[in-house]
DNA sequence: TCTATAACTAACCGATTAGTTAGTTATAAA
DNA sequence: TTTATAACTAACTAATCGGTTAGTTATAGA
């Protein structure tokens, strides 16, 4: 992503060199994604975000342009962490055993540090629907398909299933994930644990 | 539910009857749980319930106590209706499959009139979390504990399940329909029925 | 040192929030 | 008709919301 301290670098090059920013953009994103996951959109006032990132609110808005643009950057943070976790799907030669630690090493991560945060990306799209802007809706959907993507490639390279069944179970997981990231909120770690052994008992 | 008007009638034998409500207080709550369901919580305000509810902020203070309130009383009606659902499947002969069937009603009523509202109870979890009063958060884990147990009651019909086996397969349908809950609110029909049908081919 | 510029501070904006309250109206027993 | 009372209206409160802006400060080339 290109942001303003790298157009400013560019651009000292060429005029004078005013003064420079005192934050770090990248720093400041990851606070505001970890406020917005643990708390959700709304939520998190412009106040918080003052105070977790360390800036105040010119900064943010010279920065990001708007609350939700906050948002929508947070979520793109969020969607390069998910897919370092990803990867490792495509990596496995078993399918299905692949997407089953996909699901472990998910939980791990919506849980971390004791915090039941779920997913930033279901969280988002439980709260906002219809409210979030075009964007945001956009970066949602898109990462979505993308997941259902990578499942279904996964699944395909076992012996044996059919389109049909690659295209049905590829859907049921994308659900059973979605499910997992809300009930990650609120169940148990043990319950949830034996929730995803269920789910891979049925394909 | 005892409400004021209850107690109104009660008064007007022993003293003087004073002005009477022009409104009901089930019709107004009926109202009410409608917009806290599609809505939910924060994003419902006292204005909108206004005029929704066909009555000013005095009369839903009055009856309600305050927004807190009225929404835990919105829950307990909300319950009722989910109840009527849940008594089937203490009536099936065969436990799993009147579980599925529930799937299936839950899945019409969290739907019904092309709202994909999801669950009440489901969403008010995942919006509240700790910010619930305590009598909302009891209400919602009673209700979820209640859920489990006419789940378990239901697979104990069937033959040859342990113990054990009946409380695994009870608390993985319990997430199951907490994520049906949520996923109904993005998710397409036919992607949701293929899901249930995925579930109960795992128990 | 001067100057153009962007980073920064802090006060401010109108709108909206949940909740309150003073004053008015309708009721029915007395 | 009088009167006690609760239902009702509508204006109000203090706080908070996302967002803006006028004025100050730091930078580095000229």
């Amino acid at each position: 992503m290109l942001f303003l301290n790298d157009c400013l670098v560019l651009y000292s090059t060429l005029f004078k060199m005013p003064r420079i920013k005192e934050y770090n953009e990248s720093d400041v994103l990851e606070k505001a994604m970890n406020l917005f996951w643990r708390n959700g959109f709304e939520t998190t006032s412009m106040h918080m975000l003052e105070k977790e990132m360390g800036i105040n609110k010119f900064s943010i808005y010279s920065s990001f342009g708007s609350k939700q643009g906050l948002l929508l950057a947070s979520i793109k943070c969020y969607q390069e962490q998910l897919n370092s976790l990803l990867i490792e799907i495509e990596k496995g030669k078993n399918g299905k055993q692949a997407i089953k630690n996909y699901f472990y090493k998910f939980l791990s991560f919506s849980q971390r540090g004791n915090n039941k945060n779920g997913c930033l990306i279901t969280n988002t799209k439980n709260e906002l629907r219809d409210k979030a802007a075009p964007e945001i809706k956009n970066a949602l959907v898109n990462f979505t398909l993308g997941v259902k993507d990578i499942f279904a490639n996964a699944l395909s390279k076992d012996s044996s299933r059919t389109v049909e069944t690659i295209n049905q179970q590829s859907d049921y997981l994308l659900i059973a994930m979605f499910g997992l990231s809300s009930a990650s909120r609120v169940f148990d770690r043990d319950q949830l644990e034996n929730y995803i052994e269920q789910i891979f008992n049925s394909i």
